[in-house]
DNA sequence: TCATCCAGATTGACTAGACAATATCCGTGA
DNA sequence: TCACGGATATTGTCTAGTCAATCTGGATGA
């Protein structure tokens, strides 16, 4: 019977539930290497080309990456922790929230990033936030983040045009107070933000410029600011990727 | 004057970023077919296989999708917005939360679900969370959700054993006035909660209960309630297809 | 009329090779 | 000792086929 099964399911499907399964249970870890693509045809009695499907399939799933010219490894993850609610509640607000940044703490880390600052035609997706007509010039401020040296990810604000212009939100430097204080500043003081998450595969620019492995989603998360008398003055497009970040937030019932 | 590799690309991401542009510039609509792998194969100078790799990268990207016999075709997808406040927050909360509901409305859906309650061994997720030992009982509230007879999302929902003993929450039917609320009436009312969400690609189990095709990421979604004195009553796991939800918060400054 | 069967088109799985690209290891020579 | 270069192992790309599985639609027959 488990006979009649494992010869119905095609070889290269056999191949991947194996290694899934090991890779599930931990007798494989983060860093092992798998047999190589002739050792795994070898072993389940089929050609290279098959064993190679078998081995893409697991590629797909994030489970594992290849490196040429050494073969096949257990891909490894660590979580940072993505706080939205960090831009306006500084720290830790509940006894809860300390326990989750016990565990994934960040030790030893040198975080940097490259700021850019240009006016752009708004997309569809932007416009429709900001309440501005698609093509509109708004002000855009890309920036990617690194730690360690390795992107972490894609944070690109925008803003009305008139809302920050001549301020120092369009200098491409650090605003060490923060874009959401320097806006306030401006008479822009924003009262409520709508956060939306989109879940996908990333585009190849996005993949180009994360340095993203196969495999790997991304997490699209808007926020837009809305003043008191709910005027959109701010969109912010974050680009996580999925084997790098956990999204946390924290609500309270009043 | 030999072949001279057109470019120095491969011939399968060449039909891959052929195609790619073409959906992403609107060339190609949802819905929209492909050429055949034969006819693709004849266009590009190569032989089937070649143009199967091109079409699998688009597979995997989640664009298209292989119907056989048919051929290949565009993907489509509407997100239905999910909204976790929602349990607590019934209804749109700001005239900015209107907009985005009037534009992804819900018209002649007709939702429906299964409910499964039992007893199981924690995992270590849910354990680290209910801040009980790995292993020891806890109660599993199961549910998927369809929409049309589709399945949208799933959604576990798991409390430690005493809090829910004898309890309505133990019996596999809906309750109306919601869980949330019959918790509190056991004397465990929720103050505070924390999301936790993940990206990655479903496993086979999660890709075969939610009918996912490949390329699909998912979100999973940890909701971890708390009482005033800071313990966890409930933790919930969503699973939600990428392709089919959008996650949306609100958040105020105070 | 209506159900049934079959041919055809298309994707799915697989074989059996070939050559290219790449990073490491190791031996050679300065 | 140390730099350089080639051998080697491994994955990456591709060709040229074969046979299987699946759905549609048209032909066939009661």
């Amino acid at each position: 019977m488990d006979k009649l099964r494992s010869a119905r399911t095609p070889a290269y499907q056999r191949i991947a539930a194996a290694y899934r399964d090991k890779i599930a249970s931990g007798e494989l870890r983060p860093g092992d290497q798998l047999p190589t693509e002739h050792e795994l045809a070898e072993a389940f009695g089929c050609v290279r080309q098959t064993a190679r499907s078998g081995l893409s399939v697991l590629i797909t799933e994030g489970l594992i990456i290849a490196r040429r010219p050494h073969g096949y490894f257990v891909r490894q993850r660590e979580h940072v922790v993505y706080r939205p609610q960090a831009e306006s509640r500084p720290l830790p607000a509940t006894p809860e929230m300390d326990r989750f940044f016990q565990q994934i703490t960040e030790e030893g880390r040198t975080p940097s990033q490259t700021i850019e600052v240009s006016m752009v035609a708004a997309t569809p997706e932007i416009a429709q936030r900001l309440q501005v007509s698609v093509g509109q010039v708004v002000v855009a401020r890309r920036r990617v983040r690194f730690i360690n040296g390795e992107p972490v990810n894609i944070n690109d604000s925008h803003y009305p045009l008139d809302v920050v212009k001549d301020s120092e939100i369009m200098s491409p430097a650090d605003v060490t107070r923060g874009t959401n204080q320097a806006l306030a500043d401006l008479g822009f003081p924003q009262a409520r933000a709508i956060d939306e998450i989109f879940v996908r595969m990333p585009t190849p620019d996005e993949m180009h410029r994360l340095d993203l492995g196969p495999g790997t989603p991304v997490a699209v998360h808007y926020v837009t600011g809305y003043t008191a008398d709910g005027r959109p003055v701010r969109c912010t497009l974050n680009v996580l990727p999925g084997d790098r970040h956990v999204i946390v937030f924290e609500r309270r019932w009043e």
